[in-house]
RNA sequence: GGGCGAUUAGCUCAGUUGGUCCAGAGCGCUUGCCUUACAAGCAAGAGGUCACUAGUUCGAAUCUAGUAUCGCCCA
């Protein structure tokens, strides 16, 4: 047996490491192929190879890591499936940042060094949020962890683009699409973030050709009139109907512009005419396509002006759009200028602001994926938990557009098209075919742009099971059973991937999605790195356990409600570590080298407290695994929490430590022993997915059977161990020994001082319970002498207080202050009496005798009687303190 | 403009099929205790017209509609 530690206080710094060290070395965490076990399986969501945990990851990966550790002690071959995602844009900027420090661009290096320069970056920093996760008791199978850029997963890329694309599914075009001009690359459209922004309304004057007059157009973007090529109207705005006749002059480029009418002008906006740029904004680019106008693209990637705009080539976008604002005024063409929100995309990996931009990409045809994804979900076979995050995936699925998967980076997997030089045929192949398939030449040339990271990531549920060969593990594990993660990637992520499922395996990924809630601080903001609000898990692994973390995370997170986080929250978990910690001691004391687990049920001596800390275990088996079923694991945390602590700890431990005292043993010490140590032991299984480490520590020092705690047995709830009679008797013990401790600490009784208490009960049965119990009463309530009688005389100068059934007489010799018991009585008379008063106003109406069901009606009055009774006590007793 | 969430004790939050959870928990506060597991503890207590209004119902923190404040997502 392991030498039992004398800390008073939980040490997570001595236990955490040294355990889950155990649970590697004995491979604890692997789910090997075993068809006997029915599988249950989680993928991680990949974080970020650049990535380190934040306090997002740690309630993510805690709950995961929960609900696997419960199945796997259920008796699954749980699976969770671990990885990390090569997040393409971020990744290769956080390297070319490295490369910047010694003055050097990617381009410096070329395209294959540069390749081997990020695969060596994350040979040495991509594992750090692993080890992180480690920290955190993350019970992964990490035999099996993947990364979305190893030749398995590479592969699965490589077959769905060239199936999708032979499907016609993938397509290249040139549209307006998002572009980054930092990142210099296209972005999808889930990639932008929105921020309402204030900003300016500018009113510029066009001149009407032949004529003196003007119209005036109304933008947010005038820097974009360079690339000008129409104006247009609403069709049905009376105002215009001559202009539309008209030619205008776009002024500076002394182009001419044609007047066109499209239902897309909002007549109410501006001055009802707006100026059209095809070529960098995505609706005037469609008001082009149906009008046949020309584009013209005034910007460079990097968002300075090109050519095209004349005077102001070669200057940033902003500031052409300062320069051209002087001009205009100076030429008096600048009308007015209104202060106007307006919302701006910014790129979702450096917060630039994106710029509408028209070039050729590679997209996927979205909708006739999007079919399935949409029917699966509202036929129920994915659910979202919580339920509303159903209405956000459809809505968006609803108004499904094309998704825009080339990127002009180098870090990813690059687009299996090749080109050839001779022909211009466009091939899309797994490996670079030997020659041209249209005019057999050899000069092919691999497409330059890499795909979006989550063109691999959608594939995740399978790729990471080894598709697209055909493997039992991919069998066995695949679909997985639930997917956890944050609201933030339901468009991004969840939905691709339930499109990819059922697209190439014809199956869902996942029956239930479980969106936890986003983690902000203490002022309910956005944790970043910018604003320095980002606590380091880490630290605070450090300072306060990985078990008080999780616990912590856990209680103050409701289903899928957003937390503020804030260091005093741990509190509660570290705490409660070492209440468990402090509990365990006092058992393993007691226990010494006595084995109690092969006692019979025939050798148990079973008191009243056994059978009923027995029940009440049952009643909290039943409920937790409940909430666990229904993903409420904040619930399931409570109630471990307030069973262990307020049940287990503050009742039974101290009832039963006179039977554990007993220097002998004996048949009664045994059974207590037996009792204390099996519900101490199947209260640390139900802990056990919330804190692992320190459970393992303790219940290794127990007697036990299975090497580990990770892989013993779920409690099952049994009904037959549930005993209603001990509960109610226990809830009466404990109203009574809770009357008279009120009085002592109201009236001032010291602790050291034991007092003598008389118990006056009428009804016979309470009168044989209460006595055959009465050893339950006199430590708890410090009572020296006790009596329990059917009929009492109140002695003098006695405080007194009822229960149900029980008048309490606690007789104070001449100490009472009389005044202080009157208002004792006084405060629980008016608080009876308001009980009482609803309970009347319910029963004098007939409507509610007449509706409501019998039971409730009975329920009511029996609790109206027996308040009635007490009140009457009361108040007797009230009046003889006057005398 | 559309959708969603939040509003309960000084603070942070539970309370999901409307009736012994019409009110709870942790922290904080008051009082008394170093009671041989635990002062990161034990015991007792103070503190809330459950945002507001109207409705449904015998009965509403809980359901419906609207209002206010805050926050998020989408357009």
């Amino acid at each position: 047996m392991v030498e039992i530690s004398l800390e008073k206080r939980y040490n997570p710094h001595i236990v955490e490491g040294k355990w889950y060290r155990f649970w590697m070395e004995r491979r604890l965490f692997h789910a090997p192929l075993d068809s006997s076990k029915k599988a249950y399986t989680i993928v991680i969501p990949p974080p970020n190879v650049t990535g380190i945990l934040t306090m997002g990851h740690v309630l993510n990966n805690t709950i995961q890591d929960i609900l696997i550790r419960w199945k796997r002690m259920q008796g699954f071959n749980a699976l969770w499936l671990p990885g990390t995602d090569h997040a393409g844009i971020a990744t290769q900027n956080v390297v070319e940042k490295e490369l910047a420090k010694e003055g050097l661009s990617r381009e410096d290096l070329g395209r294959e060094r540069f390749l081997a320069e990020v695969w060596e970056w994350k040979r040495n920093y991509g594992g750090r949020i692993i080890e992180q996760l480690q920290q955190l008791g993350c019970s992964c199978d990490w035999d099996r962890v993947r990364f979305t850029m190893d030749e398995g997963l590479s592969k699965a890329v490589l077959e769905t683009f060239v199936r999708l694309y032979h499907k016609g599914l993938i397509y290249r075009g040139k549209y307006i699409i998002n572009w980054c001009p930092r990142c210099r690359t296209a972005l999808a459209d889930e990639e932008v973030e929105h921020q309402e922004l204030g900003g300016h309304l500018w009113y510029i004057k066009y001149p009407i050709k032949d004529s003196d007059e003007f119209i005036t157009v109304a933008t947010t973007r005038p820097e974009t009139m360079l690339g000008d090529t129409a104006v247009a109207v609403g069709p049905k705005d009376e105002r215009y109907y001559e202009l539309q006749k008209r030619t205008v002059i776009l002024p500076i480029v002394n182009r001419e512009l044609p007047v066109i009418a499209d239902d897309f002008v909002d007549p109410e906006f501006g001055t009802g005419i707006v100026k059209v740029t095809p070529a960098h904004d995505p609706n005037d680019f469609e008001m082009g396509q149906r009008h046949g106008l020309e584009s013209v693209n005034i910007m460079n990637p990097d968002a300075t002006m090109n050519e095209n705009a004349g005077d102001y080539a070669g200057m940033d976008r902003f500031e052409c759009r300062e320069r051209l604002l002087a001009d205009l005024k100076e030429r008096d063409l600048l009308v007015k200028v209104k202060a106007h929100e307006h919302a701006l995309g910014h790129c979702y990996r450096c917060h630039t602001a994106i710029e509408p931009y028209l070039s050729d990409q590679w997209f996927v045809k979205m909708k006739p994926l999007a079919e399935p994804a949409r029917r699966v979900v509202e036929e129920g076979r994915i659910k979202f938990y919580p339920r509303r995050w159903t209405k956000v995936y459809l809505n968006w699925i609803e108004n499904i557009r094309d998704w825009c998967i080339s990127r002009q980076i180098w870090w990813g997997h690059r687009i299996p098209i090749w080109h050839c030089d001779e022909c211009g045929e466009v091939i899309a192949a797994k490996e670079k075919p030997a020659q041209c398939t249209q005019c057999a030449h050899s000069s092919l040339r691999q497409d330059e742009d890499v795909l979006d990271t989550w063109f691999s990531s959608w594939l995740w549920p399978f790729s990471t099971l080894g598709w697209p060969e055909k493997i039992p593990d991919l069998e066995h594990f695949y679909p997985t059973d639930v997917l956890v993660t944050g609201p933030d990637i339901i468009f991004f992520w969840v939905a691709r991937m339930v499109m990819a499922g059922m697209e190439f395996m014809g199956e869902v990924p996942f029956p239930h999605v479980y969106i936890n809630g986003m983690v902000k601080d203490e002022l309910g903001r956005w944790m970043s790195k910018s604003l320095g609000n980002s606590p380091d898990p880490t630290e605070i692994i450090e300072e306060f356990g990985a078990d008080a973390l999780r616990l912590s995370m856990i209680l103050i997170t409701a289903e899928g409600q957003d937390a503020y986080f804030s260091k005093d929250k741990l509190v509660i978990g570290r705490n409660f570590a070492n209440k468990i910690w402090n509990a365990s001691r006092f058992v393993l004391m007691n226990l010494g080298d006595f084995d109690p687990s092969p006692m019979s049920s025939e050798d148990l001596q079973l008191t009243l407290i056994d059978r009923w800390i027995l029940s009440a275990f049952q009643r909290t088996v039943a409920r937790i695994t409940k909430s666990l079923e229904k993903y409420r694991l904040n619930e399931a945390a409570r109630q471990i929490y307030d069973f262990f602590w307020h049940e287990y700890c503050d009742w039974y431990l101290e009832w039963v430590k006179p039977r554990l005292y007993q220097s002998e043993k004996n048949g009664d010490s045994e059974t207590a022993l037996w009792v204390t140590t099996t519900v101490l032991d199947g209260a640390l299984r139900l802990l056990h997915p919330f804190m692992p480490f320190i459970t393992e520590e303790i219940w290794q020092q127990l007697p036990h059977q299975e090497d580990s705690l990770i892989v013993a047995s779920w409690p099952q709830a049994d009904r037959t161990m549930r005993d209603g009679e001990s509960e109610e008797i226990v809830s009466h013990l404990r109203d009574v020994i809770g009357a008279v401790r009120n009085i002592r600490a109201e009236m001032d009784i010291p602790p050291s001082r034991k007092a003598r208490v008389l118990l006056k009960v009428e009804d016979p049965q309470i009168l044989d319970r209460l006595r055959t119990n009465s050893d339950y009463l006199l430590d708890l309530a410090k009572i020296e002498e006790l009596v329990v009688e059917e009929k009492v005389s109140k002695p003098k100068a006695t405080a007194t207080a009822v229960v149900k059934g029980v008048e309490v007489f606690v007789p104070l010799e001449g100490l009472i202050d009389l005044a202080a018991e009157r208002k004792r009585l006084e405060k629980e008379i008016e608080r009876i009496s308001r009980l009482l008063a609803g309970i009347n106003k319910k029963l004098n109406n007939e409507d509610f005798l007449k509706k409501a069901p019998k039971e409730v009606v009975k329920r009511e009055r029996t609790k109206g009687e027996e308040l009635a009774r007490r009140l009457a006590k009361l108040e007797e007793n009230i009046k003889s303190i006057a005398q």
